[in-house]
DNA sequence: GTTAGCACTCGACTCGATAGAGTGCTAAGA
DNA sequence: TCTTAGCACTCTATCGAGTCGAGTGCTAAC
């Protein structure tokens, strides 16, 4: 038989066993089991059921005289089964919603929010990847010459979002040729995607049109100073790391150190938040996008978006043994909430 | 006997235990001592001092057949005894200095760097608060219209240091508007530093000059929308907070979890960091500018410059039982080099 | 003031015994 | 064929006793 071809009855004593394991932590007996479930069975029937599961991959025993823990397998089916039957808690994004509204709206801030409150609720690990300033709307730069060629560039964009960086200018530049600069970069690109602006810049500059005056292949030359490619990547905000600390399933493993240095880290964390999966939220469990420091630790994650874009991603991280059904509900009403409140704002 | 008053004998041993116990993290008995020390003694008349050390509260005794182990009161005197001997290293802040420096310099990429390499150069956690927006010079305010009356102002300091907020309009203003505003402000306020302009602009509005034209008390008020109390609240840096995690000192201490929750959070340890001492090295041991939290640990602190102005702070936080000769030294040496490499922007 | 000698204390470790939870297997029953 | 009662078995967790050893404080002699 089959993993995906467990009968009812299989699959019910395997969704017992793992919720009997989220709450209580310990290994699951067939005698639990048995008074559990609705339908009257002996223990010695469940253990029958047990070994099958565990001759499937779905269970194992941590020694011969213990109950069942769920394997990484095991839960994963399990959340395949929440998902497909939609049997998940229901959360109102309107109460959330009223906690992440700023004003004015600020997109850092509102992410921030969503960040500490995703945290605050799960009691874990709270994370935001935020919208990758390529993907917003060029509205505006400025330079601002400082002593010495040093030149500050601020890039705006429509959403209000910026990115500042320091340039060294090869030739001096004035102020007012910094501006005229300025004026003609936004002239020019404004309302592009920042993207587009990046590339179109660099291209220019490459192609070292002679159409262009020495004003104008000035100022490509600072926008491409100013564009650079680390546009495209996306802050990480995470929150509450130490709640792992106060996990049970965690207490004094040794590999403790460098899960919490991973979240430090961030670099890896995006690229599993961000990994797409065929549901709207998507959950990781101990393998694969995940770092291998995280093996220990399932990731529940969905995507946030405001008119028709997909922005960023959040997510809640905990132990494998989580509450799964109060997790995806949580992270399905925030990232409803969080585009909601994005979609005020154009970005 | 007073505790300042030790006989030298008696200072020595406290010397002794405090550094073997620093290497060994084990409590120290006297014949380890009686070995070490040069003066040629035997266990038993160690084991005299350190009775009386222990009167002193200098060193205490985990149970009857242990060796002994410093008290805070210990570490505290025995550093009091580092800083006024100069018995520390000598660290080179050129070393330091050329892994700190980027180019264009930026200020905020410097002290990200400078954090980073306390955590990496000690192992252990390293901080920066930085200098706040307040103490910089200002040099340039820009507004840019977003949609629906929100307005995105950007403060810029000589330094090149950027802070930007979203405000809300009660009525609509063009861009054009928007731009004779800020170049009134640069015009009228540029060169002061960023808490003066904050006053001066708060007082204008107060005081509804009615020497002012429309167009000016419009620019006034956005200034003091744009330059709020936050400009004096420093960023605080952390970096290598995990690896408190691997202190035997912490092994399965019950409040590992509250103490990351506190690096986490920033607010306290600015406090504690930007608190002042004699000397230009500060050392908290377990107590007082420290949160509670953080008892079982100590700060080494130290302050950073730029053309004789205080700027903010830097400093190591580990274990109580830390390699303070090492660590003062890495403290000294840093602020050393931060100093210098900020000592070539005009901040 | 110093130190050898000695009794004493207390934690760390080992060993064996015990209790208890939970299993797998077998054989009988539906 | 599926279910289940019964039973032997396995393994962990816990406790107490015993031992070892590090280190102490005290006393008396130097």
């Amino acid at each position: 038989m089959r993993v995906s071809e467990l009968t009812a009855r299989s699959a019910a004593v395997l969704d017992a066993i793992v919720e009997r394991h989220i709450t209580t932590g310990m290994p699951v007996g067939s005698s639990a089991i048995a008074d559990q479930l609705p339908e009257a069975l002996s223990p010695a029937t469940i253990r029958n059921v047990m070994a099958e599961l565990e001759r499937l991959g779905l269970l194992e025993q941590p020694h011969t005289s213990a109950g069942r823990t769920p394997t990484r397998a095991g839960y994963t089916r399990y959340v395949g089964g929440l998902m497909e039957t939609g049997r998940v808690d229901e959360l109102d994004p309107d109460a959330l919603r009223s906690r992440l509204e700023t004003d004015p709206i600020e997109v850092r801030e509102l992410l921030r929010r969503t960040c500490h409150l995703l945290a605050e609720l799960s009691d874990l690990v709270g994370l935001v990847s935020g919208p990758a300033l390529a993907d917003t709307v060029f509205q505006h730069i400025d330079f601002v010459a400082l002593e010495a060629n040093r030149v500050l560039a601020m890039v705006v964009a429509r959403s209000g979002q910026v990115k500042h960086r320091v340039v060294a200018l090869d030739q001096t530049m004035t102020q007012e040729q910094l501006d005229r600069s300025a004026a003609y970069l936004v002239r020019r690109f404004a309302g592009r995607s920042l993207r587009q602006v990046s590339v179109r810049v660099r291209d220019l500059l490459m192609k070292a049109d002679e159409n262009l005056d020495p004003c104008e292949s000035r100022a490509i030359r600072l926008g491409a100073r100013s564009l650079t490619s680390d546009l495209d990547e996306a802050e990480v905000m995470v929150e509450g790391a130490a709640s792992l600390l106060g996990q049970p399933d965690f207490d004094g493993i040794y590999c403790l150190q460098s899960m919490i240095e991973t979240l430090e880290e961030r670099r890896e964390l995006r690229c599993a938040m961000e990994s797409t999966g065929e549901h709207e939220v998507r959950i990781f469990i101990g393998t694969s996008p995940l770092p291998e420091t995280l093996g220990a630790c399932s990731l529940v994650a969905a995507t946030y978006w405001s008119s028709g874009h997909a922005l960023g991603s959040l997510a809640v991280l905990g132990p494998t043994r989580l509450d799964y059904v109060r997790t995806i509900a949580l992270v399905e009403a925030m990232a409803q909430a969080t585009s909601d409140v994005l979609g005020r704002v154009t970005l």
